[in-house]
DNA sequence: CACGGCGAGATTGTATACAGAAGCGGCCTC
DNA sequence: GAGGCCGCTTCTGTATACAATCTCGCCGTG
């Protein structure tokens, strides 16, 4: 399958995820699942040899997944040393979360604007999931799903770029979680999702920018950023495929 | 890019540019500059073969680069068929605009936060490196200077995410200029500049944001993005080392 | 004359081989 | 016994070889 573009500029870009045999971006996929639903703990050693076993696929496949992530800030590379699994420091998590709450107001104001009842109903589906996940004590699938709602409000909002960051945004999130989260379970407070939803069907943008904003300090107020020192280092191997 | 973890979380992120013998960043990076100085136009296609032979390394080391730059879409990588220089669409153009407009008004205000007197310093000398490169009519740095301001702008305020957002950003709106600029020479008002710095040295941080978000106006004002079709392309080589 | 299939050439996708650097342990020295 | 030097081992960095896929021109047919 081909990616077309049109003259117009109505590029549909979307990243050949689904349909391409692509092998480097199924493994850097693969890869940021498991670091994003912290099967993969911070400082991991990800060795190319290892991966590649794991995976099927030669180091050459395993280097540019490991690229991409590395660009994602999901991975360090360290010249001669390897890729290990990112583990950001203080400065960096709060940063990051400066980030999201620059961008994501924005996002939910766009998401309200372009706002069609179909949306309602993807994200209240969605939101289904995540409960039944947290329900379920599905903490991984919870953790994703939480994850994904923000990116379906960043699609919604129309913006592919500031989509794309996000994303990047929220895998690093997961990972900062993982390391300074006091709670860790009550990731992303799913009723604040429906009510984020509410104001989208409202088109009440300040309303949904405002819930937003509140929704991301409560994630952050959830942190402890101080207490944790960046983390020894355990080295754990977990690949359960 | 190599990231430096400090125990206390003091992150010292320096793009590994100047000390490692990196092979692939440097045929990134001047990939990247050819790219952005419009030395390169959008559409080129960018083969394997060609570009290693041109920098005297593999294959290898090309294909990574080429993928650091498909992520910072500055190139599009089309599978069995190669690499070519972006060549975005109107409505991507705009999207990177919008993305601007959000992130550029809040980095102003972080750097008159941030302001110290030597910073006035550096960016006063920056601008006086423009207005040099403009009058000598040396169209090539003027580009790139212009887009380094916002850059410095963008470290000063101290967020090192955003930064790299921005970075990505501003050399996407150097291809946007390349295809839809109007008068392409008046590239970025170099007397906004001087008047943001004017702001920061005052720490008023809502003039600061004012004042870049007229600037970002005036530059987007300079694009026609409804009348140039994409562009079809030739196949241009210049890669002067 | 137009259209569709087919094959040669070219280019990318992937694996593998080899070279060089970092880490580790043993051994020698003090 | 402690510390430092030097070899080995393991890993990454890079080049190259081979396979798969696409492009484009040619030829035959309707």
């Amino acid at each position: 399958m081909k990616l077309e573009t049109f003259s117009d500029g109505a590029v549909v870009w979307r990243d050949g995820t689904s349909n391409a045999p692509d092998r480097s971006r199924q493994v850097r996929d693969a890869l940021q699942a498991a670091i994003v639903d912290h099967r993969l703990a911070p400082s991991t050693k990800l060795s190319e040899d290892e991966v590649g076993e794991a995976f099927g696929v030669s180091r050459t496949v395993v280097r540019a997944a490991l690229q991409g992530l590395s660009h994602a800030g999901l991975v360090t590379l360290e010249r001669n040393r390897g890729a290990f699994v990112a583990s950001p420091g203080a400065q960096e998590a709060r940063q990051v979360f400066d980030a999201r709450r620059l961008i994501e107001p924005d996002i939910a104001r766009a998401s309200a604007r372009n706002y069609i009842p179909k949306n309602g109903k993807l994200l209240r589906d969605h939101c289904s999931a995540e409960a039944e996940a947290l329900k379920a004590g599905d903490r991984r699938n919870a953790i994703r799903l939480s994850g994904e709602f923000h990116l379906k409000l960043a699609d919604i909002g129309g913006n592919l770029i500031l989509a794309r960051f996000l994303g990047e945004l929220i895998a690093r999130s997961s990972l900062i979680i993982a390391l300074y989260g006091r709670s860790g379970v009550s990731v992303c407070g799913m009723h604040e999702h429906r009510a984020i939803i509410s104001a989208l069907a409202a088109k009440d943008e300040d309303k949904a920018a405002a819930l937003m904003i509140e929704h991301l300090d409560h994630i952050d107020h959830d942190l402890d950023l101080e207490r944790n020192p960046p983390s020894p280092r355990p080295l754990s191997e977990l690949l359960d495929l």
